[in-house]
DNA sequence: CCATGTTTCAA
DNA sequence: TGAAACATG
């Protein structure tokens, strides 16, 4: 058998400007390309109709057509990782396989499983920076640390970046080397346990308006003033130094948003402790938090009394999308109104967002607890009339998904805001006085 | 052979 | 962006 590479995608679906792919593509021996829908992962999902896993399968799709093109072919396999790799080298002779970085702490497990377990056959796990622009130990303050604060943090990775790092890499030039055979059909979602549903995603184009107002229009969601990348960003279907390049022509604030995800992945690396349940300060995990179920299933439905918290949550079970001025607004509600312990909301959103992605995740709701890097002051708590007033005035977006909500049947708001204001801040205070 | 311009490559 | 390799005269 002829020796050959392999390139594993996972949160990188795409073969344009992929950093692992081209360095793959130039190494000296034909470039199998392989996706595994990892069964550690999918079992834990709560529903057979997640729409992740539909638009992971139209990546696939899509990917599998340009690879017929090029007659090659994407294999796809359904299992846990290191069993699919077993079978792999009985069918192959590896040499090398190619990846990219993927800094969540079951992948870190994952990876160093596979990695072990390929270098037993002799196989070394190339691996590459490739979902953000500075990763790890990239941009640290001068005496080496990490950074927590994100305002020096971003002063310095505008003052590190170079136009090199956001050049694509041209995996076109090497595409003559992916390995040669037949296309093998796309295993359906049904095969793999899950449902079609057919609805379409956001577009993968970027609307060069909607990123050159983005400072403008960004907080208004009853506007279309956000890009709806954030799952292309997740699932790597769009290249976020492509991106970048964008935002540095057209909007510092959004450039500051792609530079918001750099941190969190950031932060996620050099403090795992945040990707395994923990509050980035500790003393934050001294809050009693209420955690009242029945209020928590309010929240989750939408059902608050609170026209904007209602219509986010309304918009997330609806869509699988929310816009981001109205997660900050839901997420306080959550944790400082309800007092319920901001990981369920985490949990809850987890479930819920087609754009999920970890770091991103956890570093906003920490962020909005007051219990992460950086975070909103514990005593500044979102009044939501003013969050409405300010940010949705004409109260079309409370409308859009909330349209009973001058109605005798809309209920009344579930807790006060000035008692559950009152109530916060001293519950957090006795936490955080002692320590 | 140098001196200088031009292309390639790195992440 | 910046170094190294390559080309030209």
């Amino acid at each position: 058998m002829a020796p050959i590479n392999i390139f594993w995608f996972r949160r990188d679906l795409r073969l344009a400007d992929n950093a692992g792919l081209y360095h793959a593509l130039k190494s000296s021996k034909p470039v199998l390309p392989v996706f595994i829908f990892d069964t550690d992962i999918l079992d834990q999902l709560s529903s057979t109709t997640d729409r992740r896993v539909e638009f992971i399968h139209n990546a696939l799709t899509g990917m599998q057509q340009q690879l017929k093109e090029l007659g090659s072919s994407l294999v796809v396999y359904h299992g846990k990782p290191v069993d699919v790799f077993k079978e792999l080298v009985k069918q192959h002779t590896i040499e090398k396989v190619f990846t990219n970085h993927d800094y969540e702490p079951y992948a870190l497990e994952r990876d160093e499983h596979v990695g072990t377990f390929l270098l037993e056959q002799g196989i070394t796990l190339h691996t590459y920076k490739d979902q953000v622009i500075f990763e790890k130990e990239e941009v640290v303050k001068d005496d080496g640390k990490p950074y927590t604060v994100f305002t020096p943090y971003s002063k310095k990775w505008k003052a590190t970046l170079n136009r090199f790092y956001l050049q694509s890499y041209p995996t076109q030039k090497y595409y003559n080397n992916f390995y040669r055979q037949a296309a093998k059909a796309v295993p359906s979602l049904k095969s793999i346990g899950f449902n079609k549903t057919g609805d379409p995603f956001p577009a993968v184009t970027v609307d060069n308006r909607i990123v050159a107002q983005y400072d403008k229009q960004r907080d208004f969601p009853a506007t279309e003033g956000t890009t709806h990348l954030g799952v292309h960003l997740r699932f790597g279907t769009i290249s976020v130094r492509q991106l970048a390049q964008k935002a540095i022509k057209l909007n510092e604030t959004y450039l500051g948003e792609l530079i918001w995800r750099d941190f969190f992945q950031m932060i996620l690396w050099h403090f795992p402790h945040v990707g395994k349940g923990l509050a980035f300060r500790a003393e934050y995990d001294h809050i009693k938090w209420r955690n009242k179920e029945d209020e928590f299933v309010r929240w989750c439905e939408g059902n608050t009394g609170y026209p904007i918290v209602d219509a986010g949550m309304r918009e997330l079970n609806a869509t699988g999308f929310m816009h981001n001025r109205v997660r900050m607004i839901t997420a306080s509600f959550l944790a400082k109104h309800l007092l319920i312990d901001w990981r369920w909301g985490e949990a809850y959103f987890a479930e819920k967002l087609l754009d999920f992605d970890l770091a991103s995740n956890n570093g906003n709701w920490q962020w909005a607890a007051g219990c992460g890097c950086d975070a909103a002051p514990y005593f500044r708590i979102f009044n939501p009339y003013l969050q409405t007033k300010k940010f949705d005035p004409e109260l079309k977006y409370i409308r859009r998904w909330v349209p009973e909500f001058e109605e005798l049947t809309y209920p009344q708001p579930m807790v006060d805001h000035e008692m559950a204001r009152k109530r916060c801040l001293e519950t957090y205070k006795k936490a955080l006085d002692r320590g």
